[in-house]
DNA sequence: GTTGACGTGCAACCAAACGTTGCGCGTAGG
DNA sequence: CCTACGCGCAACGTTTGGTTGCACGTCAAC
C-alpha cells in the first residue's frame, strides 16, 4: 500500500492550466502554444513553458511543420498519470471507510477508554 | 462534461509534502505541526504554513489541547478531493478510450482523407 | 514559585515556479 | 520583396515552498 507516487507526473498535472491544456490537447487531437493560448487566460510564452514541462514529464510530444510546433498527447503517459490520480484517490477512500468503521465499531460497542492512539 | 474542478481543493492535494501530511494524518488520527515535521523532510514551519493552506482548503481542522495545536482530517472535505481526482481521471480515461476507438476505426475503414480535424 | 524544556507563532529571508512584456528570427504567402 | 504569423530567448515581477532566528505561552520538575 501508500502506493509509489512519480511526483513530477503529478506536479505536471497538478497545475490547474496544465491541466486544461491536456484537456484542450485531447479534446482538438493536437494543437500548437498559440492555438492554445486563444482558448487560455494566459499569454503563449507562459503556454509554450508549460508544454515544456509537460513534455519534461512525458505528457506530450512535438512535431515541427513548418513554422508551426505541433502538440500531442501521449496517451500512455496521460493513462499512468490517471492511475496515479485513482490510486492515491483509492488509498484515501479506504482510510476514511476504515476510520468511519472503527468510529461505528466504537460507538456500539461504548468503550470510552479506548481513544486509537497506537504510538507516537 | 468537463467536470467542474475546485481548484483550491486541487492546489491543496497537489502539492506532494501536503498530500504526505494528509496521509500522515490519516493514519495516526491526527497530529501536530511538531510531530508531523518529524516524519517530513521539511522543517516544521514549512508544515505549519502547509496545515494554513489545508485548514483554507476545509481539509483539516485544529483544536487548542494546551499549548499544543492538535490537526485532524475533515472526512467529508477529503472524500470531496478524492471524488474531483477521480472525475478528472474518467474524464481524461473517457477521452483517451473515444480516441482509441476512432483511431481503430479508422485502421479498419481504411479512409486516407479524414484526419479528425473537425475546425480551429 | 522559578526554572527549564517543549510547542507555537511571527518576521525576515532565499529559491523556484508561474506569469508578463519586449525583442529578434525564421517561414509562409500576397 | 515584404508583410504577417509563429516561435524562442531574455529580463523582469509575484506567488509559493522552504529555511533560520526569535519571542511568547504552557507544562512539569525542582
Amino acid at each position: 500500500m501508500t502506493v509509489v507516487i512519480d511526483d513530477d507526473l503529478w506536479s505536471a498535472v497538478g497545475d490547474p492550466t496544465r491541466r486544461r491544456m491536456l484537456d484542450q490537447l485531447l479534446v482538438d487531437g493536437g494543437g500548437t502554444a498559440t492555438s492554445l493560448s486563444d482558448h487560455l487566460p494566459v499569454t503563449r510564452q507562459a503556454v509554450s513553458k508549460h508544454l515544456d514541462v509537460l513534455g519534461r514529464a512525458g505528457l506530450v510530444h512535438a512535431t515541427a511543420v513548418g513554422r508551426e510546433r505541433r502538440y500531442r498527447v501521449d496517451d500512455a503517459q496521460l493513462a499512468r498519470a490517471v492511475a496515479q490520480l485513482s490510486a492515491v484517490g483509492a488509498t484515501w477512500d479506504a482510510r476514511l471507510r476504515r476510520i468511519k468503521t472503527i468510529a461505528e465499531a466504537i460507538q456500539q460497542s461504548q468503550l470510552p477508554k479506548t481513544e486509537g492512539r497506537d504510538h507516537a
